[in-house]
DNA sequence: CGGGATCCGTACCGATACTG
DNA sequence: CAGTATCGGTACGGATCCCG
C-alpha cells in the first residue's frame, strides 16, 4: 500500500452526525489538517513563494524525509499546496501555497508570535505546576 | 501512576539543541499545546468566562470525560487555564482562561472562521485529489 | 533530486469502571 | 459533581532502504 499506515487525520465525511457542535468540529478539522507536527512550518515556508523539496527539508530542519513527503501530500490533498513538477533531468518539484492557504498564513504568523511572546511564561508555568504537582510515585525506593 | 500514559505533547526542555529553527520550533510548541484534538474548543469556551467541568462537557460535546480532564490539566499546566475549586458540598470547579490564553483566543477565532469559510473547498480538493490519485490497490480481484 | 515502502516505537484518544 | 485508573486501538512520527 502507499500511504496506508499514515492516512493522517482524515475523517470519512467531515460532518457532525448531529450538527450541534458543527463550529467546534470545524475548528478541529482545521487544526487537524494544520495541527500536524510539521504542517505549519511547511505552510509558512511555502507561503513566501515556490519552494523546492530539498529547500523545505533545510528550512524546516528537524523534519524527516518521510514526514515532509507525507505532510506535503496531505496539504496538497486539502488544496492548501500546489505541486509543480519540472520535467528536467534532475527532478525539480516546487510547492506553492494556494490563496486559501495564504489566508491561513496570517493566522499562523499570529500564532507564531504569540508563542514567541509567551514561550517563557509557559515554560515557567509548567515548571511551577510540576513542582507543585509531583507525580506521587508509588515506587518506594527498595 | 496518575497521568503516566498520557503525558501529552510535553517536551523535556522545550528548547532546540541547535537554535537555528527556533522560530519554527516555537510554532510547534504552540500548536502542540493548542493543537490537541480538544484544546481549542475548551480554550474558546473558557475564554468567555469561568466554566464548570460539566458545562465544558456539554459545550464541547464530543469529548470524553477523560480527555476533558487531561486537556484541562495540560492547559492548566501551561498556564493557559486557571482552575478554581469551590469548597462546596457538591464539588464545583471552574476553569478560566488566563490573559495569555485570551490573546490566543483571537487567533483561534480567526482559525475557526477560516475553517468555516474553506471547509467546502477543502472537502472538494480532497475528493478530487482522491479521484485523481487512486490507491493503486495491488489487491487483484481473485 | 524527490520521492515510495517497510518496520516499529510512542503519543493520543476513546470506552469503561471506580471514587470522594 | 468532578475527577482518577486501566485497557486497548490507532494515528502519528522516525529510521532505514530502495527507486526513477
Amino acid at each position: 500500500m502507499t500511504s496506508q499506515d499514515d492516512r493522517c487525520v482524515s475523517d470519512p465525511a467531515g460532518q457532525t452526525p448531529d450538527g450541534t457542535q458543527a463550529r467546534a468540529c470545524t475548528v478541529r478539522e482545521a487544526l487537524d489538517r494544520v495541527g500536524g507536527k510539521w504542517s505549519i512550518g511547511i505552510l509558512i515556508a511555502a507561503s513566501t513563494g515556490p519552494v523546492r523539496f530539498t529547500e523545505l527539508e533545510r528550512r524546516v530542519e528537524g523534519i524527516s524525509r518521510r514526514m515532509l513527503t507525507l505532510t506535503l501530500r496531505n496539504l496538497e490533498r486539502d488544496g492548501l499546496l500546489v505541486r509543480h513538477v519540472h520535467p528536467t533531468v534532475p527532478p525539480r518539484v516546487e510547492y506553492t501555497a494556494t490563496p486559501m492557504a495564504r489566508e491561513l498564513y496570517e493566522s499562523l504568523v499570529t500564532l507564531t508570535r504569540w508563542a514567541e511572546r509567551h514561550r517563557e511564561s509557559i515554560s515557567a508555568a509548567r515548571a511551577s505546576y510540576d513542582r507543585e504537582h509531583p507525580v506521587a510515585k508509588p515506587t518506594r525506593s527498595v
